[in-house]
DNA sequence: TCCTTTTTGTATCTATCAGTTCAAAACTGG
DNA sequence: CCAGTTTTGAACTGATAGATACAAAAAGGA
């Protein structure tokens, strides 16, 4: 019918989505994003439309990396207060070659005020994951592993708290030791 | 001997505090600040230098703020634990008028992962706040409110990472009631 | 092979960016 | 009231931002 891409849309996204990642939505030109993709402007706004559709797509990219791990940890057969102890581990080992932090929170707090497509779209991840943890901290209820007087919705929140002050840690330049601290201390608290 | 000032340095530094603050450095441009300051181009630039160096100043500012509140609460006499408690409730209750987050937070993940003089700026003041912190932590071990057997350079950042994710929590549009949550739960692990 | 359709590279658009220039205005010390 | 100094406002600079225009290139279907 016609002439074929020569690039892979996914690869973009997630190059651009590493851009984004480690340089902040801003500070990350279009210019940025042709190098970091190797595409030309022309085939990026021809297949991506504007610098925040782009970034739309590869902040969705990035929950859907990070939801995948997550659902690997709830799909494994650990006990609950071990999924939740690998869970805050995953902001202490961090992928080589992954940029520094978190898109997700470095996303709410550059750009949530004041875009409403983006708060939304962490709004909706920030959903799912505190609805998964529910379910994780209810099973170690069940088995005795959490104190069931702790409220649910309480814990979620706060190992979500927890995670993000481990990430802003990680931005600002913590070193491994002081973010494991932080997530062993978390631990306890459960 | 010459002309003299049109306006209060001091003033103008805080309202560009404010401005950053809200919106983050790139986001904000030089005429945001032109207009939050109430100044024209040339005062700005006669009298900063530079956006960078506004910013620092901004920067500092807000340090001065916000240290000056902790330096405060650790001067009254209230127990080691109750002053961990307030300084936690300062993130859970925040001043009418003062932009949602903490400029730290935000600084830290906007820009100091590219930015050697404000990662600086900001591993001082983290550095003093948590010197701050251990001497509370080992002033409630002292008299029996803290465990001792606890670590507390380990507390201390533990103590400073909930707090930055209670800023990206509030950024990202969390409720009063989340924020309490989150602080009950941390105060709990000390 | 030619027609249709899409992609791609280059050149370009307008708006805005941070920052500068400069002369007029404003004030103080003498 | 004037000399000297600084501040101020307005116009302006070059660079770069995000986004577009357009024609050449490339491919599949007929």
């Amino acid at each position: 019918m016609a002439r074929p891409r020569q690039f892979d849309e996914k690869r973009a996204i997630e190059a651009a989505m590493r851009a984004f990642w480690s340089g902040g939505y801003e500070a990350t030109s279009t210019q940025d994003l042709c190098e970091a993709t190797g595409l030309g402007r022309s085939s990026i706004y021809n297949t991506f439309v504007s610098k925040h559709e782009l970034f739309d797509k590869a902040l969705c990219r990035y929950m859907e990396y990070k939801g995948g791990l997550l659902g690997e940890l709830l799909a494994s057969d650990l006990p609950a207060r071990q999924k939740i102890r690998r869970l805050l581990w995953q902001a202490v080992e961090t992928p080589a070659g992954d940029p520094v932090g978190c898109l997700a929170v470095n996303s709410a707090v550059e750009l949530a005020p004041r875009d409403p497509e983006v708060a939304a779209r962490l709004r909706r991840d920030r959903e799912w994951r505190l609805e998964a943890l529910r379910g994780l901290i209810d099973a170690g209820k069940r088995d005795g592993e959490i104190k069931a007087a702790k409220d649910t919705r309480t814990l979620a929140h706060f190992v979500m708290a927890t995670m993000s002050g481990m990430c802003v840690a990680a931005r600002g330049g913590a070193d491994r030791t002081v973010l494991e601290q932080i997530a062993t201390t978390a631990l306890d608290a459960i």
